[in-house]
DNA sequence: TTTGCTCTCCCCCCTAGGGGGGATTTTTTA
DNA sequence: TAAAAAATCCCCCCTAGGGGGGAGAGCAAA
């Protein structure tokens, strides 16, 4: 079984690189090479493209975009997000627009390989150094780990959404108590949950967290 | 006595605006017009341009590279800062750029003859609403009034410096304590100067300050 | 040499924060 | 309508954080 496949990316440098590696694994052929997303949508949904590899900073159309569009019209269509970055923003905006797998570009072909071969039997690939940035944030909390495939925000209710740029601000729980009209032990409670729906341990990594992650925009 | 200004935004249409606003004050002249900081400089430099009020947002060169640049090698301009933002960062860098003025972009032709003054008397002028922003950063404390005209690292000693990307990591005392092979009370110690040299009432805050002033880098 | 800053550590005292529950009412959703 | 989730409030207990102060050693500039 012949796997067709795409590669994007804006650096005509990297592509002649990819297409090196890729040449290396049996059952792949390259169909085509697209420099940013708008066009690698256009050449997928109009072939049999079963298979991209996409960048995921590039010009116009980013590979973030490109990949939430492509799964949403065609969801069969199996993604490998190839990146510079192993950032945990990046990796969880990716796994949230449907990649389905992570690696970087220093990648080699034995390891691109097993990313074929893993999404082939249905299941999600990831670079070990990816795992790592993963872990890094994640520990043990069942939630947390859900966080990573959620937007936080949408783990957060609406009153602790309201709760966040205050202790953000450095407030107090009675001040915020008092700016709310509820009861300090209320606030309290509500510092609480949303510590542990992030698995952080105090307040000071709660504030890195939300301002790192855009927490506090609505 | 005419006032030989140069006007420098990116947006034709303000520049419209600031045209008209600046007709209805006397001894006024507008010699010109620059839509980025580099064009501005090269102005500036090559006549006998002696105000000039400068956007902040622009491309290529912004106005507070610009107006760094302009000061350096010609301090005796004057420069008024009119912008869309009040936000604490702008204005901070705007006044160690050496801007002698900061006016918002919705100042009428009194306010903006005021600044004109003001400047003119030696003095710094500020619009009412940038110094309520000011204000709400430093009530009272002297350290935390230097802090605006210093760069914030440099009121921060090496140890502090080291102190404090393990504060926003949210590590307890004792846990930095342990990194740094010193007791928990020494930590304490300097998170408290850090507290006091920025007038913050507690770690979330100063993480909050940190994250948004770029103290964690060196 | 004196002055001043940094770094180190300590004291006391008090409050806010956080772990661990649980209970109630209201709202949302299946 | 029943179940689930959110919002409200409470309990106990303990620790970390923060205010205020001091003190000695080391170093560097004035």
């Amino acid at each position: 079984m012949i796997r067709k496949t795409l590669i994007v990316d804006d650096h005509k440098l990297f592509l002649e690189g990819l297409r090196y590696v890729l040449s290396q694994i049996s059952n792949v052929e390259i169909v085509g090479e697209a420099t940013n997303g708008e066009v690698a949508i256009e050449m997928v949904l109009n072939s049999d493209i079963e298979w991209v590899l996409m960048d995921i900073n590039m010009p116009h159309c980013d590979g973030i975009t490109a990949t939430a569009q492509l799964k949403k019209r065609k969801p069969e269509v199996k993604i490998i997000a190839v990146t510079m970055f192993e950032d945990y923003n990046n990796i969880q905006q990716m796994v949230r627009a449907g990649a389905d797998g992570y690696v970087l570009k220093n990648t080699g072909s034995e390891e691109l390989l097993k990313a074929f071969e893993t999404i082939d039997k249905g299941e999600c690939y990831y670079s070990p150094s990816i795992m790592r940035t993963l872990m890094r944030r994640n520990t043990s909390s069942v939630l947390s780990r859900n966080a990573l495939f959620l937007k936080p925000q949408e783990l957060l209710t609406s009153r602790e959404k309201e709760i966040m740029p205050l202790l953000v601000e450095g407030l107090t729980s009675a001040e915020i108590a008092e700016k709310l009209f509820i009861s300090e032990s209320t606030v309290i409670s509500h510092r609480k949950n949303i510590l542990h729906k992030f698995n952080l341990k105090n307040t000071s990594a709660l504030v890195k967290f939300a301002l790192e992650n855009n927490l506090l925009l609505p």
